[in-house]
DNA sequence: GTGTAAAGTCTACACCGTAGAAGTCAAGGG
DNA sequence: CCCTTGACTTCTACGGTGTAGACTTTACAC
């Protein structure tokens, strides 16, 4: 009872605004979504959600923002290799969840809190596998591009077994020429991307245990091992 | 001087209205792309555009394929580890040569016959390296999204060393929190991104040869080593 | 010629983001 | 109490967008 709608309803209307934006988005996608629907669902002027945001392009990051807030980053375990994987999954969830959305992280390169918290668990991770600084910087990165690029090829519906008439598509192909990937046909048909997904962290994961035993950081890395343990 | 303009410049004006579709695409971005915009390069009237390419949603699709189409994929080595290397470098280097139309590439799953070129050289570099087929096929999406994904991030202009703004956010952060995160921060500004990308690729390509030490294929593929030897 | 079919154009419409002016209304000072 | 203030909201209007539908032009087949 404090403040129920000082200075006119502040900060109530600019959250309840950004919500509506951020489920007429998550359910019609970008090229359907406007300004003026928003407004409309909220009932309220379109001016005032551009008062509140500025501009379209702030909307959507703001948008962008809202949806990485809402994935949560596990807590970091004695074992590296299960922290990049639980990160990863938290991510491949967040675009599961909110498909239409995930787009928007990689064009607004979103620096939210959850943002930094996961950067701490994978470089701390890459750090207790033994890589040098250098390289844990290197494939932090590397880490990302492969979680992000896998949940954004899933979320675009690009990751999926293939149909009917994508196997037409390859059985016409030459096969002198595409031998491998017609012999390939079967077992894309019946592809799973979550296992593919989980293979192809094994995969990586175990590179960088290679990485870390051929190039070993000179001295254990003595704080991030005592938090993190 | 057989079909100077047959049928009113039939096929001339289609390529010559792509051409400046993805000429302009290239370089204002898709913000600022406009139907109308290319009918005014041309000299043309927006409903010509439209006549030829049905609704924007092609035209992007088109252009889309066009830039792909101009990638070349290298022929075959008999290093499959060269292979995988070369057809990621392809990749990461028609990135850099139009960052602002590779987005599209992920939108509209382009599958141009480059597309099955470097799918085949990837399977059948995965297939020699001596995985099983079910691990090719997964193994081939995972490679697809860590390549597209990395340069996807850096068109985006996500992937670059750290400013000296980056550098201050990072430093105000908790230390007790991101320790990790702020002792790579000298690292971190002198990232060079090309470098963390081979660096990747080589620890892809070490997991995958762990993969398939551990978990080998019944027999060699002949006719495929056979192609490609 | 006439027919035909594609290529190109003109007009018009609904929708978009948003600049700028105007209106509304709670809070605080006199 | 009134009056100013300033955030919030709304109204109006403008230039730009994609594109449907009808029209005109063009170039070949007959």
């Amino acid at each position: 009872m404090t403040e129920p709608k000082s200075r006119a309803r502040r900060g109530v209307e600019k959250s309840e605004i950004l919500q509506a934006a951020f489920d007429l988005f998550a359910e019609v996608g970008e090229a359907s979504f406007s300004i003026r629907k928003v407004a409309a669902i909220v009932g309220v002027d379109p001016m005032t959600v551009l008062h509140h945001f500025g501009s379209k392009d702030e909307l959507l990051r703001a948008i962008a923002d809202h949806g990485l807030r809402s994935v949560e980053m596990p807590a970091a375990t004695p074992n590296w290799r299960d922290d990049l994987r639980a990160v990863a999954k938290a991510y491949r969830m967040l675009a599961h969840h909110h498909p239409r959305v995930f787009p928007l992280h990689f064009r607004y390169n979103a620096t939210g809190p959850a943002d930094h918290i996961s950067s701490e668990i994978v470089y701390c991770a890459l750090r207790r596998a033994g890589l040098t600084d250098t390289a844990a910087a290197g494939l932090g990165l590397a880490f990302y591009a492969f979680v992000l690029g896998f949940a954004l090829a899933e979320a675009e519906g690009l990751l999926r077994a293939i149909g009917p008439s994508e196997e037409a598509e390859l059985s016409a192909l030459d096969p002198t020429k595409y031998h491998a990937t017609q012999d390939l046909i079967p077992v894309l048909k019946t592809l799973d991307p979550g296992l593919a997904f989980e293979d192809s962290m094994d995969v990586f994961i175990s590179g960088i245990a290679d990485l870390a035993r051929s190039r070993p950081r000179q001295k254990p890395v003595v704080t991030c091992e005592a938090k993190c343990a």
